[in-house]
DNA sequence: AAGCTGAACATACGTTGTACAGATAGGTGT
DNA sequence: ACACCTATCTGTACAACGTATGTTCAGCTT
């Protein structure tokens, strides 16, 4: 196969015209685990999720599929690193304001950060393992609250809380009934319902449909950092839910 | 293989002893869709997510994986069904009390099912499809929403917020940092970070760790429908959030 | 120059979802 | 009673996936 190249008597690149044509002198950048996460990363906002393969991203990286495991133990671990190179773009150096203000622009820069990837952070919030920058987040997020006047059990439960509304947040893309489109009837999945017998939903239909309406992340935080706002002025109120 | 059974003149079950040995009597019932639905939904809850294949799913039907596909498109159709059943364990017939109470114990009952299947709910949200249950709980909820005032607009943005706070809860189980394991140090993800640096994280790590408290969920919805209460209080301040 | 080391490769295995073609059985019309 | 049709089930097979394994090879150390 190499037979050229393992003779080197024979065809010196050296004496030869200084070129050996079976010598790759235009090969890409070595291959990296930054290198490889980026990729894979601009791979999956690119072509979804269900595009990223070992072998795909072998391919775009113009190398062999198992070369891949040398910088990266297993598929799980890429996608770990994925998110946590995600998770570094969320800013968390914002120190004007009271924690009210600052802690609602880390949760936005944290909604921002996952929604530029929003492939990505399909399968954020299953991860269990966090990286130094989810940490990091995680860090500003407790100490905020701390330092509002939470106690820790509060606080761990209100990181929780902001924490799973925002991550969530990225899953739904689309997850509205859409009774309207051919699909359901073509598949028969089910029954379809007359507008009759969801009397609430067509009202609303027309709010539903589509993708996520701008701002609608923003509301909801609203109404969460309004509840949290509540809970530290009447801290008496904390175990009021009946039942 | 079935060459006695086919010679019915040679060894009748009605005229030999009454029973065939070659033939079974005790054969499982036949093949449905709900009852395909059904076991797939326990196997889940048994075994895990990954666990459910669709020949896992055969054996456990005692029959030829294939078979499955005389009732269910693929298995995706399958989930959808699964997700569906799973649903209709939630009550929506709740009507006593004011619209917060109504809206409560239907955001808990959906929870409550969500967290009996907490295998299926981790792709829950991730589904599009919605199906009659789903339907019908989005139904309710919008209903009491437009009941206690809200706007269109309004009433589906509550909704999604609703909803993907609780399909959201689900997908975290112990989506917690665990750094005093021996696992991130022996796979070496990252470089552990010393509790200095992470100090808020230090002090409620106590609280973090393990499984969901339970209770957390509660306490999240309370925050949310504090922040609705508020809300319909003052209608003006709707908007209010900056930027 | 010899030898070592780590990176890249080729090959292959097991598991998955599912397409396809034939076997089979239960009900129906005669 | 018998033939036939149709829905159902089976066996076989394939493509795509993650990845274990053994080998090749370039480049550094000595």
């Amino acid at each position: 196969m190499n037979d050229q190249s393992s003779v080197p008597g024979r065809s010196d690149p050296t004496t030869w015209v200084g070129v050996d044509p079976s010598k790759d002198y235009t090969r890409p950048p070595p291959l990296t685990r930054p290198r490889i996460v980026r990729t894979a990363l601009s791979l999956v906002d690119e072509k979804g999720l269900a595009a990223l393969t070992m072998r795909a991203l072998a391919t775009e990286l113009e190398v062999s599929p198992m070369a891949l495991y040398n910088h990266v133990r297993d598929k799980d671990e890429l996608v770990d690193l994925m998110v946590d190179l995600m998770l570094a773009e969320v800013d968390t150096s914002v120190t004007e304001g009271d924690w009210l203000t600052q802690l609602r622009a880390l949760v936005r820069s944290y909604h921002q950060a996952l929604a530029a990837h929003h492939e990505l952070a399909r399968v954020y919030s299953v991860r269990v393992r966090i990286g130094p920058h989810g940490l990091l987040i995680m860090e500003r997020t407790v100490a905020l609250l701390l330092e509002a006047g939470f106690s820790p059990a509060e606080a761990s439960d209100v990181f929780f809380v902001l924490f799973i509304y925002t991550a969530g947040f990225q899953q739904i893309g689309d997850v509205v009934p859409r009774r309207d489109s051919a699909t359901r009837e073509e598949t028969g999945y089910y029954p379809p319902l007359p507008p009759q017998q969801i009397p609430a939903i067509t009202a609303v239909s027309s709010h539903l449909n589509g993708p996520h309406r701008p701002g609608r992340f923003d509301y909801g935080l609203e109404l969460l950092l309004a509840g949290l706002q509540i809970k530290i002025a009447q801290p008496e109120k904390a175990a009021a839910a009946p039942q």
